[in-house]
DNA sequence: GCCGTTTTCGGCCCGACTGTTTTCAGTCG
């Protein structure tokens, strides 16, 4: 098993313990367990081959046990026994805003809430009322919550399906009979929000497909049917509880053509073949077109006279008209980024030193970076005072004087007060390199007052940047309610840059409004966030957004030369 | 369950906010 899988339950052990009303202390070693082996930047297979398994902070006797276990026989008897008694399902009740342990425990034990069927259910039966000290307001509260994940429908956010895709794209491609293997649909376009996990694969036998993927932990019910998509033999299956997995397979000669019916959207492949259509070309309704077969991506395009469009463009039909028109972007790529310019350290809630996080920024071929701890109004992440601040800045100018090859800026990531002021004075903020500002609490406003709070911060001579603008996490939680247009043209104004936050958790901004912002005249910037060294290489989850978004690389700043990114921080703190 | 000792048992991230209370419990960041 790979670190992610085994992470993952034993954050699930540690859920379903609080549910149980395990002692919460030995309940909660484990979820920091999950989180160590999360940001661990070795594989717990090769710790366990060397016996260093407890020199990692966290695991002792019963958790190394445990690890070993899974890397063993690719199962945890102690998590299998929890879930046959439990059921996997209750752990889905952690997922509501505003339900946590205390709460789930009571649904689940005095209820009988095993699944969030059951909890509306209960809801909407009024069954609720049957519970002490739980009143309208929580149930008003709660029930929002519960309404925000079945908006989502069947969706996943991208990072819970990772880990599977990754693994199946892994075997496929290892299988001898199948030649090639690439994601496609969604997938491709980098989607941050899922329907369904699609690949192509060249191979003409299904049952070569099914014997790979049954080889991977999770795919289950498979089936082999006739896809209206491709227009051929696919493999369907599930994973991840019910989440719907798609293999079409392809010859040699349709998967190029395969690959491109697959990954457009609906919309991306009318528009398509409405321009195939005033070229006497057949359009691709249900079946691969003759004209396509045996033909690049490139090439199908171009004999629809188009240039070849990027997957991410693949979304809609407008990519279509501009590439008719000529103005289709040179969209940014990873190779352009020259510099991250949000990250956290062990002064608040990183777990690596500043000099850790230069040397590995170093090695990833960076030529700056800002360190930009947190401000001592988020307590939780152990947030700097001034006195602090002004310590760490002079650490970070100290290890910038001693480590060649990059420049380390000095920054902060400030909380955004209620009131929209920041959280050190302009004496103190002035003496930064860079300030990032962000809201970490206050989240329950108006939208009125929200708009107001932040274009108080934008206002502000020492903000550089306003980091993941609309604090929406994929899948778990909704930005706070804000007028983001009054937000942007604000941004304008002032020459404050909006961020592009790389954690696959936020994904913020989205990329429609990356786009109306650089429409608008406003600069963007795509930061990691990281907290610990291997975050530092989710740049690229950043750069799909901004590619998404039309983004060429002058609309980010940092792509730019570290003289031209100081002429603009400094042009905006003067 | 892990850690770190004044070494075998006590403490474990902290404060704001909200709702349901009437002094506190639970959630969130």
């Amino acid at each position: 098993m790979t670190n992610d899988e085994i992470g993952t339950v034993f954050l699930n052990i540690g859920h379903l313990l609080q549910i149980q009303g395990e002692d919460s202390f030995r309940a909660r070693i484990y979820e920091r367990a999950a989180d160590t082996i999360d940001n661990l930047d070795v594989d717990l297979g090769q710790l366990a081959e060397e016996g260093r398994l407890q020199s990692i902070p966290g695991i002792g006797k019963a958790i190394e046990g445990k690890i070993v276990e899974m890397l063993e026989t690719g199962q945890c008897r102690f998590y299998e026994n929890l879930i046959t008694e439990m059921g996997e399902e209750v752990l889905d009740l952690l997922r509501i805003r505003g339900v946590g342990v205390k709460t789930a425990a009571r649904f689940y034990n005095e209820l009988g809430v095993r699944n969030l069927q059951d909890f509306r259910a209960v809801i909407d039966g009024g069954r609720f009322k049957l519970l002490k000290g739980i009143g309208s307001k929580t149930i008003d509260r709660i029930d929002e919550g519960l309404r925000f994940l079945e908006a989502l429908d069947r969706m996943r956010p991208l990072w819970r399906i990772l880990p599977i895709a990754r693994a199946i794209i892994q075997i496929l491609r290892d299988a001898p009979e199948i030649e090639r293997a690439d994601f496609t649909g969604e997938m491709r376009r980098h989607e941050e929000m899922l329907h369904r996990l699609e690949l192509a694969v060249e191979c003409t036998s299904p049952a070569t497909i099914v014997d790979a993927l049954s080889k991977v932990g999770g795919v289950k019910e498979f089936e082999t049917i006739e896809s209206t998509i491709s227009g051929g033999q696919c493999v369907a299956a599930s994973v991840d509880n019910g989440f719907p997995l798609r293999v079409y397979a392809f010859d040699s000669e349709a998967y190029e053509a395969g690959m491109l019916i697959t990954t457009a959207a609906a919309e991306h492949l009318a528009a398509l073949n409405g321009v195939a259509e005033t070229r006497s070309l057949e359009k691709s309704e249900g079946r691969l077109p003759d004209w396509m077969r045996g033909k690049t991506e490139s090439s199908i395009y171009d004999a629809a006279a188009l240039p070849f469009i990027p997957p991410e463009l693949r979304r809609s039909g407008d990519s279509i008209e501009a590439a008719a028109a000529g103005t289709l972007p040179t969209l940014i790529e990873l190779s352009d980024i020259r510099g991250d310019l949000h990250m956290h350290t062990e002064w608040s809630d990183g777990r690596h030193s500043i000099r850790e996080m230069v040397e590995a920024a170093k090695a990833c071929g960076h030529d700056y970076i800002a360190i930009t701890d947190h401000s001592v109004s988020s307590r939780v992440a152990n947030g700097l005072t001034a006195e602090r601040l002004l310590a760490h800045m002079n650490e970070v100018r100290s290890i910038n004087e001693e480590v060649s090859g990059i420049e380390v800026l000095a920054g902060s990531e400030v909380d955004i007060l209620n009131d929209g002021s920041l959280d050190f004075t302009d004496d103190v903020l002035a003496q930064l390199d860079i300030v990032v500002a962000s809201v970490h609490a206050g989240f329950n406003m108006s939208e009125a007052d929200m708009t107001k709070r932040m274009i108080r911060t934008i206002e502000s001579p020492h903000v550089n940047i306003i980091g993941h603008p609309t604090g929406r996490l994929l899948g778990r939680r909704p930005g706070y309610a804000l007028n983001l247009d009054a937000v942007i043209q604000a941004a304008a104004e002032h020459g404050v840059v909006l961020e592009i936050n790389a954690s696959t958790n936020r994904l913020d901004l989205e990329p429609d409004m990356a786009r109306k912002a650089n429409e608008a005249g406003v600069l963007l910037t795509i930061n990691t966030d990281a907290h610990a060294v291997p975050q530092l290489q989710q740049t690229h989850f950043g750069i799909n957004v901004a590619r998404r978004a039309w983004l060429t690389k002058d609309a980010v700043i940092n792509t730019y030369s570290l003289e031209k990114l100081c002429d603009l921080l400094q042009a905006r703190n003067a």
